[in-house]
DNA sequence: CCGATTTGACCACC
DNA sequence: GGTGGTCAAATCGG
């Protein structure tokens, strides 16, 4: 057995540790979406490495480095006909991306503009295509539709529909992509200051699935009035969110279809998200009480995978100097796959 | 009738 | 001048 073999063994047995560990993390803490989804995407990156070895290894000769290191593939997306490798390469002002490494450009492209631009960028697969399934509870109006340079599909603007009336400016941008046009790639800018957050959509009488309510114009719904900083991610802010989501979800543990994936995108990273949940500097007791099953104790030996998990997404990828920056943003933007992407 | 969507025009920015 | 984002008039639809 050659020293080639035995690294590809090794990287194939360490990528299914982190799978079988992060797919324990993720049973158990289903009820928070940004860390679900964020473990569903690593998750699904090991399986594509795996397989990317395992391939490689299988057809000719080692693995190539480059494949090696780009471990996120949207799923099961063959990378054919991805031509943003020398797109990054012009931004970066660098030759380094000589290897084929398509995808992963793509997304730190991605992010290299939601770094400036965006505060959030997710992919959501649909079941049926129809991008009316991309809805994440937020009453959103389309303002705009425009066909992108290179992209096969229009890209869709919409807005708060409660921007007159509230002022809530929050906007997103919808795109179905090219290589696989289930998924849609969701950009948000702006916050919503409007009171009609994800509806309660994600917490419905079981009897009606899915209805627009109009609600009246107000609703007094927030019982915490904590002290809002607009920019500065503070953590009691990034906690109130998890408040959120956990008492919403609690009502909604049914829910595993991917289609009614339903969430608050917020200008935080999802990296800091989880180290948030994992790390409980800030918790206050009473949050927790209630939902003490799925979080796992911080003494939790699984615990020292989440270094693994800063460097997963983006080993190896060419940095630059803001690149601490934009590998941040990285892990804000995640994939979620459906299972009818086959 | 009223709000949402469509769609070409317009505009800012590179 | 081209591109991406937004406006707003026309249209749709409940």
């Amino acid at each position: 057995m050659d020293t080639a073999c035995v690294s590809e063994q090794n990287t194939v047995i360490h990528e299914l540790t982190q799978g079988i560990q992060m797919a324990k993390q993720l049973r158990s803490n289903l009820n928070s979406p940004q860390v679900r989804d964020f473990l569903i995407h690593n998750i699904l990156s090991s399986y594509d490495k795996i397989l990317l070895v395992l391939k490689s290894a299988d057809s000719a000769g080692p693995p190539t480095p480059g494949l090696l290191d780009s471990p996120i593939s949207g799923g099961s997306l063959q990378s054919g006909g991805f031509e943003f490798g020398q797109l990054v390469d012009d931004q970066l002002g660098q030759n380094v991306v000589s290897r084929k490494r398509p995808l992963i450009c793509f997304l730190d492209w991605c992010n290299r503009k939601a770094s400036t631009e965006w505060e959030d960028q997710v992919r959501i697969s649909t079941d049926d295509g129809l991008e009316g399934k991309t809805d994440d509870g937020y009453n959103w109006r389309k303002y705009g539709q425009k066909l992108i340079l290179g992209s096969k599909y229009p890209r869709s603007y919409y807005r708060c529909t409660y921007r007159k009336a509230k002022n809530c400016l929050a906007t997103k941008q919808v795109q179905r992509t090219d290589e696989v046009p289930a998924v849609f790639e969701i950009a948000y800018k702006g916050k919503h200051t409007c009171n009609h957050g994800p509806t309660q959509s994600a917490a419905p009488s079981p009897a009606s699935p899915e209805k627009h309510e109009i609600e009246p114009p107000h609703h007094y719904h927030h019982h915490h009035h904590h002290h809002h900083h607009q920019s500065s991610p503070n953590p009691s802010e990034v906690l109130s969110d998890f408040k959120a989501n956990l008492s919403v979800n609690t009502t909604d543990l049914g829910a595993t279809d991917p289609s009614s994936f339903s969430f608050s995108p917020t200008p935080f990273g999802i990296l800091e998200s989880c180290q948030e949940l994992l790390f409980p500097n800030h918790f206050d007791d009473e949050l927790l009480q209630g939902y003490s099953p799925p979080f796992i104790s911080p003494a939790t030996s699984e615990l020292n995978l989440f270094s693994d998990w800063n460097s997963l997404p983006m080993m190896d990828f060419p940095t630059d100097p803001e690149d601490t920056f934009s590998n941040y943003k990285f892990s804000n933007s995640y994939l979620l796959e459906g299972c009818s992407l086959r």
